[in-house]
RNA sequence: GGGUAGGUUGAGCAGGUGGUGAGCUCCGCUGACUGUAGAUCAGCCGUCUUCGACUGUGGGGGUUCGAUUCCCUCCCUGCCCA
């Protein structure tokens, strides 16, 4: 509330445009809003619980955030947003002062599968706190949303998984564009952004259809939902290649929702989107699972409790900067509350790392031709052949 | 020296008062995780020719068709008393 109104709560710029040649759509973009600007193509740090799990706002910020994801849905529910604007907004409240966004809870209508039913006005869920009924809709959401004063709110949707049959595609997806219009009428707040939601599944048909609709309004940026799920990569690339082209032209970034591994992030930027969201870097972190130029380390494996290296020897993050692998196999055996700070320092840091090479060579106009050498860099999604033997 | 309670797969246990002990929890090993109900979950964790088979209840001996169980003896550990 304290927050000087902005003339665009999300100016968007693109700085550097994809090359005419057709090789890439990848390109490079200023995302200006109400606490800061982001450079795209960007990835956001999720803190669910108005928290980034194991990280200080400090932390964040060495590992390279600019801007953060939080959650409605959590933060309605604990500790509720209006105590949040009572104490002064979620920037203030968790002592973040950059850009957030707050994905709209429309997410939770799947991963909190059980108890929930949707209908027209809204979907009613079970809390996975204590059991009381919710319900949420669309004018809820937003309202939750512009409580939290986050930079960018988003539409609530319904989203499915990506292998659902057609027809629950379909549903969900005029579902979604009915409440991407009830979303945009309730959104008051004019120093916060608004973006809506495409989903369509991996139907083509759809997608496209999906995608017209959402980017006909006046939104200001576009998401790509209901990927990222357990689609295969070629599956997903096909639908970003159906979709980003029906925005060619269009002055709003582009975020494809809930994508993380840097390998995947990187097919994804190379089809144009500008935006990322993931828990990926962090919850894998938090399993020991560390993440190194072309591949991996699982450091609970038992060959890390003699090795005196770094995770990785180049890497600034607190981890790298100051302990051994041996320290932190230890600690993660130990089942020490340092061991997922430090791991998660580090997938941050690399994750967002693999952001800034990526944005210096679309800078460079050198993109496409170093894909190849950033592909290695990102070593393999999952699948246990990525493992690294050592950096 | 006497008494007493025990010795079960790395650790800690359960069980078993004559009819096939491979069960549990740790630890350990491997894997998974993508808009976070996840510092979580799954598989493995005696040996082998692994959809099965074999071995294993401190050592030795005895009774018995059959012993982890009953008897004898020895060894080891904890506690109590001298």
């Amino acid at each position: 509330m304290s927050e000087p109104a902005i003339e665009h709560p999300a100016r968007f710029e693109v700085t550097f445009l994809p090359p005419p040649d057709g090789t890439t759509r990848a390109r490079l973009g200023e995302l200006h809003l109400a606490h800061g600007t982001v450079h795209t193509p960007q990835f956001m740090p999720v803190g669910t619980n108005a928290t980034v799990k194991a990280l200080s706002p400090g932390d964040l910020r060495d590992a390279g955030a600019t801007i953060i994801l939080s959650n409605t849905y959590h933060l309605y529910l604990r500790p509720g947003h209006e105590r949040i604007a009572r104490l002064g907004g979620l920037h203030r409240f968790m002592d973040w002062d950059g850009p957030i966004l707050t994905d709209s809870g429309g997410y939770q209508v799947v991963s909190l599968g059980d108890l929930r039913v949707v209908d027209e006005h809204g979907v009613t869920f079970r809390s996975h706190l204590d059991g009381s009924t919710h319900t949420f809709t669309p004018e809820l959401a937003i309202a939750v949303q512009e409580a939290l004063g986050s930079d960018i709110a988003v539409a609530f949707d319904q989203p499915v998984y990506p292998s659902s049959p057609q027809a629950v595609v379909a549903d969900a997806t005029a579902r979604t564009h009915r409440w991407a219009e009830r979303s945009l009428a309730a959104h008051q707040r004019r120093d916060q952004a608004l973006f809506g939601i495409v989903q369509g599944g991996l139907d083509p048909v759809l997608r496209a259809e999906s995608t017209r609709f959402i980017a006909a309004m006046p939104f200001d940026g576009i998401c790509l939902g209901g990927l990222a799920g357990d689609e295969t990569p070629d599956q997903r690339n096909d639908t970003l290649d159906i979709a980003v082209p029906l925005l060619d032209g269009d002055p709003r970034p582009r975020y494809l929702m809930g994508l993380g591994s840097p390998a995947d992030l990187l097919e994804a930027v190379h089809r144009g989107i500008d935006l990322f969201d993931s828990v990926l870097p962090a919850r894998v972190a938090r399993n020991g699972q560390l993440w190194i130029p072309g591949g991996r380390l699982n450091i609970r494996n038992q060959r890390f409790l003699d090795d005196p290296a770094p995770v990785q020897a180049d890497c600034p993050c607190l981890l790298c900067r100051r302990f051994s692998r041996a320290y932190l196999a230890h600690l993660f055996r130990a089942k020490e509350l340092l061991a997922y700070r430090l791991a998660t320092c580090h997938n941050l840091t690399f994750t967002l790392d693999f952001m800034v090479r990526i944005r210096a060579a679309i800078r460079a106009g050198t993109f496409p031709a170093e894909m190849a050498q950033l592909r290695v860099r990102a070593g393999r999604v999952s699948g246990g052949e990525g493992a690294a033997k050592s950096a």
